[in-house]
DNA sequence: TAGATTGTTAATCGATTAACAATC
DNA sequence: TAGATTGTTAATCGATTAACAATC
């Protein structure tokens, strides 16, 4: 009945929003719920409605049912399908100190599709050795691993004296998507994405709102 | 000569790229720039220059030299002050697993106002011990000991089956902030600040960002 | 001075919200 | 049927970008 979707475009504002819906559907779901309405869904996540509908509309391979609303689960994995869930994407590691032992460790990635295959450090004491079944190896090696493992993602937390070097070299080595929590600025080419990430400045932002709310 | 901007409003997209503006200006100032022009900032940011001035212009408080550009010192602090990187908050966290303890022992908080006072967590061979030097408690002490501090941001690092109980233990305690690390729809009463962070989303995001990029 | 850069006002763009007919 | 909910078209809102006079 529905035309295919695939085309659509979708705001970069409304792509944001879908892990948020994901997680709020899944949560429902292991509650039992089978069906939900946007109405009830804008209401929870405290969004507008036709907001919610319209977002949904871009993403659902069903349209909704008037009365009832959206089936769950055919929602779930559309909404899977759509941010690539379900195929597989691996990245790699640079800097294995604390906060690099956490990002390998973590089991939440696998849902979501993705898989951090390995971890690369400089320093001889951390490389050569593993974390929860993942490889630590020498930098030394990075270009030569990334390209023969055909890995296009690079996860850069070294510290932000090196995180510029780190670029380079990923991107020397074929990486084309870089996540960076190195509070740095990198000078990257075009065609490149990047994503930065600082955890500090995302807790002051929270910080600040807080306090413009208690109005000192 | 320029009046008092406190009163103005500032954008959320503009307060969101607050943080980038500062990183990006101590990596200058680090190399010996003493002044910076909008127009080379938005360049090396790949930002519009307009967008870059406007941004200034709310934090500044001296407005910029023409031919000259910002003071970048000034600038500097100008923005600190603005995100309130200069008077600290204290915060504590619930879940001293591997994020919970990356995150009381990451430094780059402090530079940013910021202060991880004490970790919490429910398991007796956790609890009472100590964790790069910040003292690990029993949950069943929370609202006792944070009431005393005074602390109004709590932090969000347990398995999602626990959160939505973390968080109604920290408001019941007087929490007004809270980060979630959990990938879990919390329910929350109004006037209470809340920042989801989906690590794996963002990096399933910019994954799928490079996918529609490469075109497959 | 000439030219780069500023700050501001106006125009555009994109995203959100409102209004409403269609549907189960 | 009546009422809730859908999808869509139009209106509003906010943020970005363009145009330009003022300034060092």
């Amino acid at each position: 009945m529905k035309e295919c979707k695939e085309t659509i475009q979708i705001s970069k504002a409304a792509l944001a929003r879908m892990p948020g819906y994901l997680i709020y559907l899944k949560n429902r779901r292991a509650e039992g719920v089978n069906f939900i309405s946007s109405t009830v869904m804008a209401e929870d996540l405290k969004q507008n409605p036709v907001q919610v509908r319209k977002d949904l509309a871009v993403v659902s391979h069903c349209p909704g049912k008037p009365k009832l609303g959206f089936e769950i689960g055919g929602l779930i994995s559309d909404i899977e399908d759509f941010l690539g869930y379900n195929n597989t994407s691996e990245a790699v590691i640079v800097g294995v100190g604390q906060l690099g032992k956490t990002l390998l460790s973590y089991g939440g990635f696998e849902s979501y599709g993705l898989s951090i295959v390995a971890g690369f450090d400089a320093r001889p004491d951390v490389a050569g050795k593993e974390w929860c079944g993942k490889k630590i190896f020498s930098v030394d090696r990075f270009s030569e691993l990334v390209r023969r493992m055909n890995i296009l993602i690079g996860i850069i937390t070294v510290p932000k004296e090196q995180a510029q070097i780190v670029c380079d070299m990923m991107i020397d080595a074929g990486i084309r998507a870089i996540w960076n929590f190195a509070p740095a600025h990198l000078v990257i080419p075009e065609g490149i994405a990047v994503k930065n990430e600082d955890l500090a400045a995302s807790l002051a932002l929270l910080s600040k709102q807080l306090r413009d709310q208690l109005g000192k």
